[in-house]
DNA sequence: GCGCGGCGTTGACGCAAATCAAGGGTCCGG
DNA sequence: CCGGACCCTTGATTTGCGTCAACGCCGCGC
């Protein structure tokens, strides 16, 4: 495992938000030029390992978090080891929204990151200040509650082949915004998978064994092909498709 | 099945947003009193019938809704009908947050209903004066958010057991808001299940059968009892809660 | 180069929960 | 008072997925 150390590389001052690539897919946008300095002097940037934990489950919440590179995983647990996963995080994404004074969940870097944290009682102030940062945040917590409607549903009443379906879809459209005009096209397209099969696993309620089965199978009804166990080519959209909404 | 007729029955104006029992429990407690009469001037009463549908999942979603009485189920549907039920959601609760242009989700009043309606355009102008209330918005949807995840690992990683008793705890901890110095007492609690087995079945993605045997055998290990199928009585909270949590 | 630990795949087997089936209770309309 | 539509419960049987086990691959430290 990893050792617990500090993990306060820089102030954000040094690299300012006004430079920030993940500012047009976070919540920062909801924020003027002229007032980012002062969200600047807020931040501070942790650059954790992959692998490394940055919010333990439980723990005082102290900050909020915004991603401004690499994904993170977020989970639950139970007293005896099993794991769900609730959600990857990539750049843009906003974490520690709860009004709990501790965290929901924990969080866990599975590639090297880069998050932009800001005290708690801080960004409150700032909230006051600034009511499109809240408008934003209000309108961030609601996709992700809809997004967590539809894992409720693949969790509760979706088969295993469905789930990974599913998973490798909302992965497909999530990462390539491609133009409205091709949207029912089936053409190949690769998605990239950063997480391992445990973790992929742990967020669509089956074991690694179940998972591994069932990309062999999608691949055995060229529904799918596999270059590499990170890389999936989506062979047949469409049918991906049907499948992961329960129309076959 | 229910007839689609016009649901609307009254303005609010006839029973003012000041005289709302449901007013200390919902979003509207963040709206002061010499305010209530804007916020009463747009809002619409329904009264929807036990059975009856008042959101459509993929409907244009025009409207927000509050529930001022009785309780509705909220859920998600598959082509081929299988269901999964997000929530359920009483007294206070707030409806239609949703970014999009429809509804994620339909809703349907499991005991006669009484909800106050408001059209999204006329309460985003709301927001915009009211501060207050966006805020108070981000604090309720991030609460469900927190309680989302907690069902997810509840769906992803529990046994039909741990379901089960997740949720007549979760049911007892929410009605009975007891004080904090008995919080640990085992003594006997009333929970009242509004709705059917097949409702619990599908928020917990078990079936009916494995929901009544499940109650049957808890009932067998003394861990509740079941004076009618919509009334349960928890004998042993704290067992009761080690089950829920997977410590047993 | 070699041992080792983590990861992914595959096969054999077992089990928890789904499915299939039957019966009893209650409510309601005719 | 009776028939039918729901509910809920219980039993018998099936099955999808979990569990257990074995093995190959790859990267890494020594």
């Amino acid at each position: 495992m990893f050792h617990t150390r500090p993990l306060v590389v820089e102030k954000s001052a040094i690299e300012p938000c006004s430079a920030c690539a993940a500012r047009p897919y976070s919540v920062c946008s909801a924020i003027d030029d002229k007032d980012l300095s002062r969200l600047a002097a807020l931040a501070q940037i942790i650059t954790p390992a992959a692998g490394r934990s940055f919010i333990e489950e439980g723990d005082p919440a102290e900050h909020f978090f915004n991603i401004t590179g690499g994904t993170a995983k977020l989970f639950k647990l139970l007293p005896d080891g099993r794991r769900q996963i609730t959600g990857f995080a990539g750049v843009g994404h906003f974490l520690g929204l709860a009004v709990s004074t501790t965290y929901a969940f924990g969080a866990e870097a599975i590639e090297p990151m880069r998050v932009c944290r800001f005290s708690r009682p801080r960004l409150r102030s700032l909230l006051e200040d600034f009511p499109a940062l809240e408008r934003r945040l209000l309108e961030v917590a609601s996709n992700e509650l809809v997004m967590a409607q539809e894992q409720m549903l693949l969790l509760g009443r979706k088969t295993a082949r469905e789930r990974v379906a599913s998973f490798l879809i909302a992965r497909a459209d999530g990462q390539t915004p491609r133009p409205a005009y091709c949207t029912h096209v089936s053409r190949p397209s690769a998605v990239w998978l950063p997480m391992t099969r445990s973790d992929i696993a742990d967020y669509l309620g089956l074991t690694i064994e179940t998972v591994s089965r069932t990309f062999t199978r999608l691949r055995s009804e060229r529904l799918i092909e596999t270059p590499s166990p990170s890389e999936v080519v989506i062979r047949d959209h469409a049918g991906l498709e049907r499948l992961a909404t329960g129309m076959e």
